[in-house]
DNA sequence: GCGATCAGCT
DNA sequence: CACAGCTGATCGC
């Protein structure tokens, strides 16, 4: 353990972490939790995404220096340099972008090399009834080709037998029957900056009609060449996507003095409640695994160590005295478990990985 | 005045 | 409570 987070000379890889020294850096998604520290005038390095997450980069920072992207093709594997802290020679990394199914552009980091084998989640959804989630896993195991994890950094976000979820497919459906049921009603569905464009995209097929969005969410669905099916004109359908934090008792009521209106709000926190009597509708549609779907991932991966990278109402999270630190610690599995503190990863070099300082600890839980 | 960071909120 | 944000205050340039 104290020879992993023991930093050695400077920082080799980071991960959705922009604050400190490093020689590349990593990107998973481009949700704003993650881009903490980026900014249009970024120059500490080369940065490494998807070619989509590339796109969204470039519109969401006007002026970024474009000759600092590398977007590298997903499902593939890439090889770079970096060079050593420890000796100044090279050190030959290989990278495996796999689609993360967590918004458009989202990718987990599979590091194989000298480093040792470390795997980043970010935010991901490992939903495999779907086809894209089954082609994520054998892109991850064809990589992993039986190597093993050392370290898994994990999206615990809901890993609490407490969250089970619907397909996204089926939520979606249950979206339509909610509008369907409610012919004459204009329909607010509150939605972030990025995601849930397979749950419109399914609405407006369903139910042949366009759907509102505000001008600045348009311009990120252009980039997707989703514009045919949205509008930015009221007068051309009854369902508008709004802002998540727009959606609140006050405004819904609001609407309702105008014209009579529901909302829906797609999501997996427990504390939305759905009050059809209000018009508030909740949907458990959501862009993180379940903690089934955790449980699934955990038996393919089997690290020797993992980092959870949430953990509030995921594990059970104690805070430990001093210094801000959150250890994690798990009831229900003998997982060795470390919380990362704050965002993102820096990824060290180290003498070497010595997988026998991280005792394999699977417990059954996750093997049963 | 601008950008970066943070507190507070949903 | 906070998925992933928003707004507003403050601080340094």
């Amino acid at each position: 353990m104290s020879r992993f987070t023991s930093p050695v000379g400077e920082g080799l890889i980071s991960v959705d972490r922009w604050t400190d020294s490093s020689q590349a850096y990593f990107l998973t998604h481009l949700h704003s939790d993650h881009t903490q520290g980026l900014s249009a005038h970024w120059s500490r390095g080369p940065l490494f995404c998807s070619p989509i997450t590339a796109r969204f980069l470039l519109s969401k920072f006007k002026g970024f220096d474009a000759s600092l992207i590398r977007d590298l093709e997903v499902g593939s594997t890439h090889t770079f340099s970096l060079i050593s802290p420890l000796n100044g020679g090279d050190v030959e990394v290989r990278v495996t972008p796999i689609d993360a199914n967590h918004c458009p552009g989202s990718v987990m980091y599979l590091f194989q090399g000298e480093l040792g084998c470390v795997l980043y989640t970010g935010d991901f959804r490992w939903e495999l009834t779907s086809e894209r989630a089954k082609l994520s896993k054998s892109t991850l195991l064809d990589a992993l080709n039986g190597e093993k994890v050392d370290i898994l950094y994990l999206d615990n976000t809901y890993c609490n037998p407490c969250f089970s979820f619907p397909s996204r497919k089926d939520a979606a459906q249950q979206v339509v029957d909610i509008i369907q049921k409610h012919p004459h009603h204009e329909v607010v569905i509150g939605i972030d900056s990025l995601g849930k464009e397979h749950l419109l995209l399914h609405i407006s097929e369903s139910l042949k009609t366009k759907i509102w969005v505000w001008p600045e969410r348009l311009e990120i669905l252009d980039l997707l060449g989703l514009d045919e099916i949205f509008t930015t004109d009221t007068s051309q359908t009854r369902i508008r996507a709004v802002p998540r934090y727009s959606i609140t008792q006050n405004n819904l009521e609001s609407l309702n003095t105008m014209y009579p209106t529901i909302a829906i709000m797609p999501t997996g926190l427990p504390w939305s409640q759905n009050s059809p009597e209000k018009g508030a509708y909740t949907v458990r549609y959501t862009a993180h695994s379940s903690y089934s779907e955790l449980e699934e991932f955990m038996k393919i991966i089997r690290p020797s160590i993992v980092i959870v990278m949430k953990g509030s109402h995921g594990f059970k999270v104690r805070k430990k005295e001093g210094k801000g630190k959150v250890l994690a610690s798990v009831r229900r599995s003998r997982v060795n478990i470390v919380r990362k503190e704050r965002r993102g990863v820096k990824i060290e070099e180290c003498d070497e990985i010595c997988t026998s300082d991280f005792e394999v600890q699977i417990g059954s839980d996750w093997s049963s």
